[in-house]
RNA sequence: CGCGGGGUAGAGCAGUUGGUAGCUCGUCGGGCUCAUAACCCGGAGGUCAUUGGUUCAAGUCCAAUCCCCGCAA
């Protein structure tokens, strides 16, 4: 089959290489190269990277769903397009080009999680389970008739990134379960139940903001979902400080106002939160490196001090 | 050349107007103790990122270079 890939990061990757191990005949189009990190350097996406590694022919547009787009997806002329966290909203004018549709990978278990950033509400959330949904686009927002789906429950501790990694992987899995009943004509269509829909709105750095008035679950929750990226962040006597990883503690210092510092070099450190101390396990201050709390200790004083 | 912080003992940090290199933790040895991750005493461990310059004297002042990181995009 003849298969346009819409796709841009990491997570698009096992989709991508399970295709092209398949043997069917690729593009990939993708989002244009970004300039990134402290350098502005400009990065192709990963997908790019992969299809220039592999003799697969590259498309980037700013928006496929303009003329310019359009008009190259037609002359690519594909039986099938796939997405996989493309970034881009497809027009009705783009959904019509292959004669089989658009299958989109999505990372929840849909309706629930409609949006762009499924897996780190997830988290967020508190959710114990989560997993792939494939579905058949349309032009609404992660709406379309369901195809396949495949559950995974989500660890106590398990961050975002780790669990972008299992779902991307599981998402090629469940793609070539769809694309081969697809080819052998027994897929179903399910429509989504609007009632149960919910939507996630993109991730942005402001979410990351700590709030120490919540319980030590919804703190230890938002800084999993929110790891590795933007990361959840508080500020230590006006500076940011960033929160990696913290763990769900039974010790208890006692009553303090939300946010006191407390712990040592040896037990580590723990945060006051709403209903008791969450222990912050490694941290990053402003201009320094990722540590373990434990390191950050023997260095700065912290104890009885704020974060906010 | 977007703004900014930083490279000092194994780890995390301090080091004031240039004048013998310090703290906490770890580590090693000894002591105390029924016992200990606790406490006491002692020891080892540094080309102060690199190169050049100023000076009687540079971790400290000047210049250049390399590397790490935060913000903004």
């Amino acid at each position: 089959m003849k298969i346009a890939f819409l796709g841009t990061p990491e997570f698009a990757l096992p989709s991508l290489d399970m295709l092209e191990r398949s043997g069917h005949a690729l593009g990939v189009f993708t989002q244009p190269d970004r300039p990134v990190g402290r350098h502005a350097v400009l990065t192709p996406p990963p997908t790019k990277v992969y299809a220039e590694a592999h003799g697969i022919p590259v498309f980037q547009f700013e928006k496929i769903r303009l003329p310019e787009g359009v008009q190259a997806l037609r002359a690519f002329a594909p039986d099938l397009m796939v997405t996989a966290a493309f970034g881009q909203i497809l027009s009705a004018e783009n959904l019509a080009i292959p004669q089989y549709g658009c299958i989109n990978v999505h990372g929840s278990l849909l309706p629930k999680y409609r949006g762009a950033a499924p897996i780190q509400w997830a988290v967020i959330n508190g959710e114990t389970e989560t997993g792939i949904t494939t579905m058949l686009t349309d032009v609404g927002m992660d709406t379309g008739d369901i195809l396949l789906v495949d559950r995974v429950a989500i660890g106590e501790n398990e961050t975002a990134g780790e669990l972008f990694e299992r779902l991307s992987v599981l998402g090629a899995e469940t793609l070539r379960r769809t694309i081969a009943a697809l080819e052998a004509g027994t897929l179903v269509r399910t429509p989504q139940n609007e009632s149960q829909a919910t939507k996630c709105p993109m991730l942005k750095k402001e979410h990351g903001k700590i709030d120490f008035t919540k319980t030590t679950r919804e703190v230890h929750n938002l800084v999993r979902g929110t790891n590795p990226w933007p990361g959840a962040c508080a500020l230590l006597e006006g500076e940011p400080l960033k929160v990696h990883i913290t763990r769900l503690s039974t010790l208890d210092f006692g009553s303090a106002p939300f946010g006191t510092l407390k712990g040592d070099a040896k037990t580590g450190l723990f945060v006051r939160c709403n209903d008791g101390w969450l222990e912050i396990v490694e941290l990053q201050a402003s201009g320094a490196k990722r540590m373990n709390a434990k390191d950050f200790l023997k260095g700065h004083p912290l104890v009885g001090k704020l974060l906010a």
